[in-house]
DNA sequence: GTCCGGCGTTGCAGCATGTGCAACCGTCAT
DNA sequence: ATGACGGTTGCACATGCTGCAACGCCGGAC
């Protein structure tokens, strides 16, 4: 819509194959030299382009400090609670979202069940971290090593009979999480209690946040509640599409 | 020096802090709402903002994969020669580049001695990770739990009497070079051969490569060669800055 | 040492292009 | 229904962007 804009974001992308001097710029841009020695500069005055010392042009700090306080000013939490809602409407349970933050895995939001059964939870409050959906697929994407180390360092404590019992079962569990892209709490945490969740991953695939759908056996069985699976990995998905920023928008 | 694209970048920070609708996009640019929708568009259609279901505008996942393209090219190697050569230049000994890649610490440049007594290593070989300077300023900086997992995979080649014994005075070590920002390796893997490092960091602060000098006792002492280490930390720390793209540039 | 070629930089005249205005539209809340 | 609000569109004006040509600087060739 705006040519000059639309000719200094185009400088971008190129530079970012590597470094480029001033003709080549204006060469693969289509327009002069002067034009685009001033696009660079304004670039420039604004670090999203740096220059070398062999004057080549390079793409600068800015656009990598830009590019890491946005992803810090991002708010999961924000953008998933209208597909929460969304998703507790069809379902009619509760829906949880949760993150892993410093050894821990917290609630960072909740949409009540609209059945007059309800569980206990509550925002801000840690999960049972060896039992919890939203747990394993938090800790399932952690790199290989603290994975382990993590798993060495908990307590398993027996909730119920079907609660992890020890490391070695978490680091299975965990590695099947991790390769199936969902997972369940079946009666983990509470016995008449389960749960099925998905991953919402950022831009670079990482796994950024958790959301489940919880309920417990006198409103569904553990089947029934399985089948809902496709449904909150759809959620999830649509959640990570529009947190990366990739969703297709309108005109 | 374009207005135009100099409003459009200012509104990238702008969208950095959260997201923000038309309205306080143009007040802030201190322009009308029209000037600001083509803007807008025009960084839209690149990519670079995104809009969110509410119409609000934030920064876009393009960003991020410029960002991210834009490490992947960067050759450390291509920005460190000339400050190796000029550290050769000012010392004379072998100046070496290394990088941290797959469970190996890799030479990825190296500038000869001027002395005629020079020593054995090659571009692209792997360095003895046990007791190289730059293999400890690479490793010092993984996190904890990789830094662990790794030090008891690793073998402890006793090169001489001075190599280091196991992975507890491996970890140790690596907690003292983490600590002081340098590293040396004191006939350590040849006996008569000493050497002292430095690490190159990135944008985040993270250890992409290290560059150390090395020299043979018979040219100078383990004393001498440690009056290197401004030198050998400022040359480092140069490479730093270009690399991050940091450096005061010229008009 | 001198010349030459390449590349970045500057000043300028012309007009393309970006600008602000005002009117229009859709949505939401009252 | 009605009004307020925020986004969108078309337009006339002049701002500020464009390309040109001339200049200066550096580095390599001979």
């Amino acid at each position: 819509m705006s040519q000059t804009v639309d000719r200094a974001l185009s400088i971008l992308p190129l530079l970012a194959e590597g470094p480029a001097n001033l003709e080549q710029v204006a060469q693969r841009l289509g327009v002069h030299k002067s034009t685009a020695l001033r696009l660079l500069r304004t670039l420039h005055e604004h670090g999203m382009v740096y220059r070398q010392r062999d004057q080549r042009y390079r793409l600068g700090a800015r656009l990598f400090a830009l590019a890491q306080q946005a992803v810090e000013n991002l708010d999961v939490r924000e953008i998933a609670h209208p597909y929460l809602v969304e998703l507790n409407e069809k379902c009619g349970h509760t829906v949880h979202l949760a993150v892993h933050e410093e050894h821990e895995v917290l609630y960072i939001d909740k949409v009540e069940s609209r059945y007059p059964v309800r569980m206990y939870s509550r925002i801000g409050k840690p999960v049972a971290i060896t039992v919890a959906a939203v747990a394993k697929l938090l800790l399932a994407d952690l790199p290989e090593a603290e994975r382990r180390t993590l798993a060495e360092k908990l307590d398993y404590p027996l909730y119920t009979p079907r609660s992890t019992p020890n490391a070695a079962a978490f680091l299975k569990e965990l590695a099947a999480v991790r390769e199936q892209g969902w997972a369940t709490d079946l009666g983990g945490h509470e016995e008449s209690i389960n749960c099925v969740g998905a991953p919402v991953r950022g831009t670079d695939g990482r796994v950024v946040a958790a959301c489940s759908v919880s309920a417990p056996n006198v409103v569904v069985t553990a089947d029934e509640l399985l089948k809902l699976l496709p449904l909150v990995r759809r959620t999830a998905e649509a959640i990570s599409r529009e947190y990366a920023g990739r969703a297709p928008s309108s005109p």
